[in-house]
DNA sequence: AGCTAGATGCAACGCTATTGCATATCTTAT
DNA sequence: ATAAGATATGCAATAGCGTTGCATCTAGCT
């Protein structure tokens, strides 16, 4: 069962902590990516700041979540279902998706990325595709 | 001659003074995303920062430049070149590409966005392509 | 020239995120 | 089981980006 907390944090060499446990228990349990506020929401506030962002950018830097851009101008995370993120390399390129309402932003790990020509003074090295809209539960009123 | 600074304030209804030239000149001039900092740079820290901020909102909310989306977590801004883009509206579904190497982000004005499907739960209201990767100039060392 | 809405500048503030340092905790070896 | 070393945590302070309130100034009209 690859989604145990204490699974994911041996196999990258990082201390198993409660701390560590909790936040990486919430990515596993939360569809969409997560800002600092989400988290601290969850856990009510019950830890410093400063152990947050740093147990964040450690797992980013472990290949166990992974940066999500949505323009709120927040760093926002989420899992990297991906098993070939690593701590060198990110690969992220996949579909984001941002609801206008609820302002939630899913990872559509799963929708094929099709690829942009581009002109040649252009290096590609990633690519991906934000879009914008509305979600399940923000579409019907109901 | 539709770069002309004088010309696209008139459009707008907004007053024309000489730091709305200034800055909007900066735009016409420049063919990369600018952020508040770029803008700050080029004009010697010349102008008190709330003018800049609050020429760019005005700039964006009367259709003559766009926020660029690109993972700095800064808000970076570039001209419409869209005539489609008004006060109500932005047509910004392009693609962004940000350079790895300089942090300069451009947008494609050109390149077609290739339609991505999604699942059926999903509404898409916009979409925009994000690529990195390195731009001519970072791309040969000389 | 004078009037008025809108533009500007200054000061203060709020929020996000980071750094330095002292203390606490996990993990490994004994 | 314990001690030692490496790493994680918490507190205080700080930096950077962006915004708001308010007083003053100016563009553009009559």
């Amino acid at each position: 069962m690859m989604n145990d907390a204490k699974e994911i944090l041996k196999k990258t060499g990082l201390k198993f902590t409660e701390n560590r446990k909790i936040i990486l228990q919430i990515f596993i349990s939360t569809d969409y990516a997560l800002s600092f506020n989400d988290i601290n929401s969850v856990i009510e506030h019950k830890l410093d700041k400063v152990t947050i962002y740093r147990t964040l950018k450690s797992f980013e830097e472990n290949g166990i979540i992974h940066e999500v851009i949505d323009g709120s101008n927040k760093i926002k995370y989420a899992l990297c279902n991906n098993k070939s993120c690593s701590s060198n390399h990110h690969n992220d390129s996949h579909v984001h998706f941002k609801c206008n309402d609820c302002e939630k932003t899913y990872c559509l790990d799963d929708i094929m990325i099709p690829r942009v020509k581009l002109p040649s003074d252009f290096k590609l090295e990633s690519q991906s595709v934000f879009i914008q809209g509305k979600c399940e539960k923000c579409k019907s009123p109901f």
